[in-house]
DNA sequence: ACAAAAACGATAGCAACCTATCGCTTACGT
DNA sequence: ACGTAAGCGATAGGTTGCTATCGTTTTTGT
């Protein structure tokens, strides 16, 4: 029930001291998995951000939807970019392969947040195909050339990369595993004449983040 | 300080009662994780198990001391066996293919072990190697036959199981994603000219669990 | 059969996560 | 510029995982 003088807002934009919190709870809570590891408190992520915790599980949630951003953010920041960069190789499976692998190894590089967003499952091939789609053009022209098989999809390689990553899931070795899979699978994306599987019917979008 | 009398036990072995309830902590944990599960409490396991609380951590230490024991038990009695039947196939690569499969489809299976096994890093291809280890004589004699690229070893077989359920990491498809990563690494595993980049060099037993 | 030692259940206490509340502050539209 | 409402920090209280302790029961070897 509301007065009949007051304007009804549905929906409203958040103020901007509040998209002013979300922004450096982010990226507090990117440095403090960095230097604290994954089980840092929530109390030390507000803490660095100078804000209260209350702020922290007003805006995210809880500690779920925070690590959530963060991956989402840090994805849409430094992986992306080196998707859209395969387009300027020449050769185009080149090109693709250089993505594949400089995008695995810029996610084994941040450890702590890669562990933490499988803990919450933000790293799966449904998400990180959103921000593979770049590679979408890249991979027609190769198929195009007959250099890779004709029925791979941009969410293959999205799989691509949470596969090599999975050999990775804990520090007791180098990323010498990584490179081996990795090729592994390049040599398995070559054309071949049964056709694969048919993918799983993922409806688009099931795997949304809300980031603020 | 002791007493000159009595006889010292620098290691003993555990008592029988102690061995029992492990045991009935384990199955209780198991079970729990299928019905309940992988967020059930402790307190949940060690009545169902018929034991107090205290126990369940003087045994395992903690909860992913639970659940690796769990994961090993699970993988020794349901998942090696599979391994084993491998033998049985008359074509080796078709043994081998149908052995990963019937591996990949059991593990699927049991979801919410699997994702409790692997919030405690206790699926990784360190540990599945040691169970995909009778898969060896099948992989040499396909080798030996030219039906799989020489440089492969077991423990790309453990990787390829662990890398394609890696796709299956949360529950909003059928595993129609599984086959179709199978069959990709599958295409991969074939005889090629240019060889693999090496192994990482984990030391043999790093990736230990203890059982009780 | 019996004594020592090992294991046990119960319980108390601590830390972290999370929800909810409350009075104060800040941004925003008029 | 000013009133409103959105946002804020602080804080209290409940839940769970985990550690530590203590008196009691069970196993085990002689």
């Amino acid at each position: 029930m509301r007065t009949a003088s007051v304007r009804y807002v549905p929906e409203h934009r958040p103020r901007a001291d509040a998209l002013r919190n979300s922004d450096r709870i982010v990226r507090a809570a990117i440095a403090a998995l960095r230097e604290s590891g994954v089980a840092v408190p929530l109390e030390e992520i507000a803490r660095r951000a100078g804000v209260g915790i209350a702020t922290v599980y007003r805006r995210f949630g809880d500690r779920d939807g925070v690590i959530r951003a963060c991956f989402e953010t840090y994805f849409a920041e430094e992986v992306e970019p080196l998707a859209l960069a395969a387009r300027e190789a020449a050769d185009p499976l080149r090109g693709l392969a250089e993505a594949l692998g400089s995008i695995i190894d810029t996610l084994a590089a941040h450890r702590s947040l890669l562990t933490a967003a499988r803990e919450v499952g933000a790293f799966t091939v449904t998400i990180a195909e959103r921000f593979a789609e770049p590679l979408g053009e890249v991979l027609a022209d190769a198929q195009r050339r007959g250099l890779v098989r004709a029925d791979l999809l941009v969410r293959d390689l999205a799989a691509i990369v949470v596969m090599v990553l999975a050999t990775d899931y804990r520090a007791d070795h180098d990323d010498a595993d990584q490179r081996r899979y990795l090729a592994l699978l390049l040599n398995g994306i070559r054309p071949s004449a049964d056709p694969l599987p048919r993918p799983s019917t993922t409806v688009r979008g099931s795997g949304q983040l809300n980031l603020h």
